[in-house]
DNA sequence: CTGAAAGCGCTTACAG
DNA sequence: CTGAAAGCGCTTACAG
């Protein structure tokens, strides 16, 4: 920078504000000190501009298991918003040790970075002498009460909708496959899986949900017991793509066809939910979206304008594709 | 900091000596620091600290495409390693855009980051002034004769590997779908394949290797190709899972069983090709074990301890699951 | 519009 | 083993 500075014949000052602030320096001036700058090849020290203005321009995306294809596609929006913003992002899954959690606070007391995006659907417990919040927003998953700026779907509008849909095709006998119940997400798939049902006049039989935990595994032994029954649903809805593909293995296994004896629905929209054979009917999100949305909520709250008060909700939208059919003659 | 040193009785010297290296302090003076940092909840200022010390403890992991699981796992094996070693890191999907992979040479020029791990198969092509490169390790991709540490598999022997069981199954006519030929991997895996079946006494046969480009639409399309011929092939071996899956789909379309009339081998073992249906015979990569040898081998580079010269060559294993069996009676 | 100077919060070579 | 002091490379309030 002293070397800039001697070139171009003016101070350090000058030359840091022809960079931060162009307006503030007179055109003639900030042409040579640009001149000179291409000519050294200098970059300004983005340690020492830290360190001076106490910020990292560096954000932290907590996700809960980074395996989890959904949560590649928000930290590409998250990533895209941020660069765009000009911040960093630190992705880093959390996989349920809350130490792990932790350690991400200890990375924003440290200032290592300036605020979090929470994407684990809980706050870190905190221990004894409770550390006050970090700037954060709450993306995908949120949280009730908790006050924080959240990105998110309607969930149970987006379950309601999918069920809907299978009802539309003349399904009545329509099981559910859940996420793990305690987390909300799941519940709120449920609840829009019940809502839609009693919509349609159908009372919702607890016999015909099964736990589920996302995993492929889990939609395959939950499909598979739920076909074992006497009368066996017609459709499953099952709370993300991965135990839709389950179920349609499990189908497959028991010698049903799908869709011509089972409807199956997903939610997500993963990428390899068109690419499965047949082809997964799901609850799109618009991740991408949301990560973008989340990042520049965060940015602003970190600028110190952040106008918006409450949750962003954003639109799903049902992608029809090849696991779903009209209900087979014989089964109503 | 100047708090704790008051309440300590000592300098701040002192109070960074006990933090960094407490070997240097008094153990009397140190358990009274410590109770001080405990008492007023100090963290030390990591911005000031990179200042001091001219380093960020972050690395920079480039690679080709985010949506690729395969780099999903390679990911966590780097994060895990530097969490041990202190370091953080920032993933960036380059996604063929040049400019992306320079903008993060830019973050190295200004001391953002402390080097480099690419996993993108491919120097960034650089501008008139060539800048030096950072510090750098080239993981699951190899640049030829560029004398980079570099930490690999051997592509070649463990696509023959591969191709060796199909051969040992009774499979004469094994097919290959390749990735994009201008890279070196798709070319190691090729290659692998002939040498395969000359070494089974069996003359390549041009007509039996289909390009691809990674994606599962792909392999869809170059599997559909070579089933449709009058003789068609009985093993089909592809140089990633998610064309191994597209063939899969091809095959039961065609209305052929897999493996009752078509085995189908991968390559990687994503997370998918246990759940798929059937589950995938694949070669698989030890991809959290090679991106935390690759950030190992960083983090050496960087401490200037880097002993080691050339490649470490991982091992690779063959996992034989439900979509290879016998070559079918009337095909040979 | 520009410069001189202070200061961000650490670490470390030096002196004792 | 400890302290006083310099200094990392910027940015910015202040003065002119």
């Amino acid at each position: 920078m002293k070397d800039v500075a001697r070139l171009a014949g003016v101070s350090t000052a000058t030359i840091s504000r022809t960079l931060v602030s162009p307006d503030k320096v007179r055109a003639e001036t900030r042409e040579r000190v640009m001149a000179a700058i291409e000519r050294i090849g200098y970059a300004p020290n983005a340690l020492a501009r830290n360190l001076r203005q106490m910020r990292t321009s560096t954000v932290i995306l907590l996700v809960r298991q980074i395996v989890n294809p959904f949560y590649l596609e928000l930290f590409r929006g998250v990533e895209s918003a941020a660069r765009a913003r000009g911040y960093n992002v630190l992705m880093s899954n959390v996989e349920s040790r809350p130490e792990r959690e932790l350690a991400y606070f200890d990375m924003i007391r440290e200032r290592r970075a300036d605020g979090v995006i929470l994407a684990t659907g809980a706050l870190p417990s905190r221990r004894g002498r409770a550390p006050a919040l970090p700037p954060m927003v709450v993306v995908s998953e949120y949280l009730p009460r908790s006050g924080l700026p959240t990105v998110r779907i309607d969930n149970v509008a987006a379950a309601a909708g999918a069920v809907d849909y299978l009802v539309t095709l003349g399904h009545q006998r329509i099981a559910h496959v859940t996420g793990p119940l305690p987390e909300v997400l799941s519940r709120d798939r449920l609840k829009g899986y019940r809502r839609a049902l009693r919509r349609a006049g159908i009372e919702p039989d607890e016999r015909w949900v099964a736990r589920g935990d996302y995993t492929t595994r889990s939609g395959h032994a939950a499909a598979a017991a739920l076909l074992r029954r006497r009368r066996r649903p017609t459709a499953i809805f099952a709370a993300n793509d991965e135990m839709a593909m389950g179920a349609i293995k499990a189908a497959r296994e028991a010698g049903l066809d799908v869709p011509g004896q089972l409807s199956v629905v997903g939610f997500d929209d993963i990428n390899m939910a068109s690419a499965w054979d047949p082809a997964l009917t799901t609850v799109a999100q618009p991740s991408d979206e949301m990560g973008a949305c989340a990042m520049d909520r965060l940015a602003d709250l970190l600028a110190g304008d952040d106008t918006r008060n409450g949750d962003d909700v954003l639109e799903t939208t049902l992608r029809v594709r090849e696991s779903t059919g009209p209900v087979p003659r014989r089964a109503n």
